[in-house]
Formats: structure tokens, sequence, C-alpha cells
DNA sequence: ACTATTCCTATTGTATTAGTATGAATATAT
DNA sequence: ATATATTCATACTAATACAATAGGAATAGT
């Protein structure tokens, strides 16, 4: 039951983004390098984040990426569940995979599990992780000087 | 983000093991054979259920599994625990996985799911889980009466 | 002794995930 | 126009983790 790494270089790279917004577009080669990540394997994800609406893409020589909407308006959740199932096990939403789903009670309890895993990424933002990371830079900063 | 199937497997054993709770030891064959699993790899899976003390173990010809508590005091949590890891990721245990963990955002959004996923799993009981299966086996018998 | 079970270790197979390669399409700037 | 810098698209390869099998040793009843 791990989050994959794709998920978790998309949320990277969504932070990326929301701690610029506002001020134009950002080049994949630029988060890729700041994150230390290859950016031929963001660039499938950042496409991935596209074609789901979270970022704006723009094409051509100073082109670029730009988040969709402001942090506030984009979760988690939104995130993860475009990279990964977020479902933990799909007889879930697709009852015939096991069969007699209707005696089967552990099923019930995957349904509480997906619950919990959504209802816990949707309720954070991006703007929340913002919040948070400039906190900790602070304290990070204060406790160098 | 899926369960194992490991996981899955292990609790629906514990589940079979819940059933007859009370009724003496019960073969892996026969459970094998009723959740229509390989014996083999549920070998491997109730080993771990039995290292972890989760069920007693009796060899030779008449041997078996029992559970070792009752299906009150064993959790769904427990159970997945000992068969996978339930944090989902790393560096929420291990910061020295990602660098400058301090300064990381998305730490906190882990160590939370992390703790929704646990939270959740452990207050499902063994108990819990036959109730609900009763009762949906009792719907299901009058339904098709 | 015989049989039926659990226990142990090693190996193989398979699917998923992670990452790379190559080049086309597109926009900007000179 | 041409050069350049970016995103876009598809195909391929590599690495890892997961699932499952194989073969036999240890153990305990009959
Ligand atoms: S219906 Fe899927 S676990 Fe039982
Ligand atoms: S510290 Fe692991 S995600 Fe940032």
């Amino acid at each position: 039951m791990k989050v994959s790494t794709k998920a978790r270089y998309g949320l990277r790279l969504m932070m990326a983004l929301a701690n610029r917004y506002g001020q134009g577009t950002a080049f994949l080669k630029d988060i890729a390098r700041d994150q230390e990540l290859s950016e031929k394997y963001l660039s499938h994800i950042v496409m991935e984040l596209r074609a789901a609406g979270l970022v704006n893409a723009f094409r051509g020589s100073n082109g670029g990426y730009v988040l969709a909407r402001e942090p506030y308006a984009i979760t988690v959740g939104d995130v993860v569940k475009t990279l990964e199932d977020m479902m933990p096990v799909n007889c879930v939403r697709e009852p015939a995979v096991c069969g007699r789903v209707e005696l089967c009670s552990a099923n019930e309890v995957w349904r509480r599990l997906g619950e919990a895993i959504s209802t816990t990424l949707n309720q954070i933002t991006l703007a929340d992780m913002l919040a948070w990371s400039r906190q900790k830079n602070e304290n990070y900063v204060m406790y160098y000087l």
C-alpha cells in the first residue's frame, strides 16, 4: 500500500508551480533541475495533469506551465487521483472481480478504507501545503541563523 | 495505492478462522479449497500471521490453525500490517530517504494519510466483519427463498 | 512404520512501475 | 525565413515488487 512515485513527483511538481503562482509560466526543465527529477519522466506526469485540467501548458519558445486554478482550489486528492487509482481494491467499483460480493464482508472494509483515503487527501489544498512549507522554512532559517 | 493480494488473502484466511472460532483447528488445505486460493501461497501468509501472534499452529497429523485471540480482539489493522507496510511512503518513518524533510510539506500529507489508513483499519475487528457477513447472508438467503 | 499436516528455503514467473529515446509540432525572436 | 527553445506524442527498455510454485524437512497423531 504505497503511493507511487508518479503521484509523489506529481505533487512536488504541482507544489513547484503553486509556489510561483501568479509569476507566469515555468519551464519543465527548471522544475526538473530544482527538484532533481528526470525531465523526461516529469514530462509524462505533467501531461496527465494537463489532461486532467490541473495545469495549463504553452508550447514553443518561452512556453511552459502554469497552475490552472489558484492553489486553494486544487486539492492533493485532485492531483493524486489523476496519477493513480486511489481506491485500494478493485472489487468496490467492479463487484464482478470477486465472486459473491453480496456475501463478502471484506468488501465493506475496503470501501471504508477508500473513503478514508479520499476524504483525507481531498481536504488538503496546495495552499495548505504552501502555508506549511513557509512556516517550516521560517523555523529552518531561524534555527540556522 | 493498492492493498496487496497478500493482505487481501490474509484477511479472508483470518475470516475463515474467525467464522469457526471455538470449533477447533482448521487445515490450511480446507481453507484454501473453500476460498479457492492456492494452498502453497496461503502457507506463506499464514506463517507470517503466526509469527505475528495472530494465529496458533499445530503440526503433525490432525494439526491445523486456530485464531490466537477472540475475533473481537483482532483488528483488520493487525492483519494487514503484518502482511504489508501500511505507511504509504517511506520518508515519514525514515526521514533520510528524501533530503531536507524539514522543508518538505508533502511529508505532512503522507503522515496524515498514513494515520487515516491505520485509524480506519484499526477500528474494525474481525467480530465486526462477522456481524456484517452474517447480516448479508441473512438478506441473501431471504432474497433467494 | 505410515500418513497427514505444518514448516522452511529457494526459485520462477508475471505484472506494474519507472525511466529513456527519438522525433514531430509549435511558438517566439532575430 | 531561419534558428531556437519549448511542449507533445509514441515507442521502447529497465528495474522492481509482487504473486505463485517446487521440493523436501520436521512433527505429531494412528
Ligand atoms: S468482494 Fe472483493 S474482497 Fe470480497
Ligand atoms: S520528505 Fe518525503 S516527500 Fe518530502
